[in-house]
DNA sequence: CTACAAAGCCACATAAAGTCACATTAAAGG
DNA sequence: CCTTTAATGTGACTTTATGTGGCTTTGTAG
């Protein structure tokens, strides 16, 4: 049997990093299929060179944040799966917008190993990932920087989506209503996703099942038409899910398009 | 038989890297049907060339990692000690202005222990560094992405340059010159340094020693006074050092003000 | 504070990958 | 047609990567 690279996997161990802030020796051993022993020695190798720092149970970024983030994240499952489905929409010379927020960060990741792409974003770490493949054409639609998000929001920003056209957009919510609308967290987030949209020739919205039962009290208020609505399950008897199937076209990751 | 041309084998091979980033030996043994060993002897001679770097089991892209984080080592003390030395000139309140590259990437890490501070950057490491401390009001200066600098670089980011006035500005060089005047690699670069200067009250120039000795084609055309110049040490019977202490006021980190 | 499960460490086993010398084969050139 | 040469394959041996099991250490719930 032939065995896969391990540079591929320090590669993946170190995005996996950049982007969680932490990663755990189990968790690594089972995306992988090696053994826990395997995944510390990689550790080890890169601990050395700097590149990490270890702790028990896992490893964390340098420079920040001390405290071992235990908290695994959110429905890290479903989330790559929507984010592969999504990418499988991209198609080679495209120019696409990624909005900040986890769920796109994923479909960031499943982009890394693609080429002939323009991609702008207005979040830092995919801005960063998609700039270290080196094949991939990055913008960085800056302004100010919201912490939690690690992301630009704000006029700069607004003003700089403005200037761009692009073939797709891929934008994030806060949460899907009970009429099957998408809101967010504050007005400033919820019109910047709204630019966004109006900024691509098409959009797509993508939310994990967790946003259905999740309420945010600004309505997002997209124009244009949107594409499609990517998730990773329909909650049954959830009001916000029936109302998106009625609104939207929608796509459950792994399911045939 | 006839033997299918191992140019060709070449080229594909390379082709493979550029869009997966990694080739394994055994996989092309097998596409190509021919010996893992003749595979073996195909990237043994294409890393001679520098096309790739050979690694246990398979190859990988030489661009994929070691670009920032590798200059970050060269000289990581000399540059700490400079990046403190200007964070000592930094006040509460203030707005500065951090360009990239590795040794203002080490200001940052100095000023990360702060608040009540703007910082402006086209950087991302840097700005997600100090997003990252949440007490610092960050804005990124966004535009193009450099994949070598991990910054953003361009008419976006000249604009936004433009719509801001900040206390100081702290900026990089790629070399000095035999007459002490500060160069850069590319115009654009040299142009945006130049304008960031433009658009604070005082500048520094922050370079290390080895720079004294590094020539780059493009003069920065700084037209606003340059408050000073923050290096680790001045090299003896250097003259670009001893050009540089007749033009510009020079602060040795390290020792008195 | 103790107990116990999880994580880490170390030494050893093993299979895949690498190396090198040598054999074989196909193109090339009189 | 024969010889030469470059490319490739083969087999013996070495090195590297990974897994396994026994034992120690660490973290944490009770």
């Amino acid at each position: 049997m032939s065995r896969p690279l391990a540079v591929d996997r320090h590669g993946q161990i170190l995005q996996a990093l950049e982007a969680q802030g932490s990663v755990s020796v189990s968790d690594l051993a089972e995306r992988f299929n090696v053994s826990m022993e395997t995944i510390r020695r990689d550790l080890k190798l890169l601990a050395e060179e700097g590149r990490l720092v270890t702790v028990h149970g896992g490893a964390h970024r340098l420079s920040n944040e001390p405290s071992l983030s235990r908290r695994t994240i959110e429905n890290a499952e479903g989330k790559a799966a929507i984010g592969r489905a999504a990418a499988e929409l991209v198609e080679d010379g495209m120019a696409i917008l990624i909005d900040s927020g986890s769920t796109t960060l994923a479909l960031a990741q499943a982009l890394t190993n693609r080429s002939d792409l323009t991609v702008l974003t207005n979040s830092l770490p995919i801005g960063l990932l998609l700039a270290r493949t080196k094949t991939i054409k990055t913008v960085l639609l800056g302004g100010e920087i919201e912490p939690n998000d690690e992301a630009a929001f704000g006029l700069d920003t607004l003003d700089l989506i403005a200037k761009y056209r692009v073939d797709l957009a891929f934008i994030g919510a806060g949460g899907i209503s009970e009429t099957g609308a998408f809101t967010d967290y504050t007005r400033l987030a919820a019109e910047q996703r709204a630019r966004m949209a109006a900024a691509a020739k098409a959009t797509y919205v993508l939310a994990d099942h967790t946003k259905f039962s999740k309420r945010t009290p600004v309505p997002i208020p997209i124009t244009a038409p949107v594409a499609g609505l990517i998730t990773d399950r329909l909650p049954k008897s959830e009001p916000a899910a029936e109302a998106a199937t009625r609104l939207w076209p929608i796509r459950v990751a792994g399911s045939k398009p």
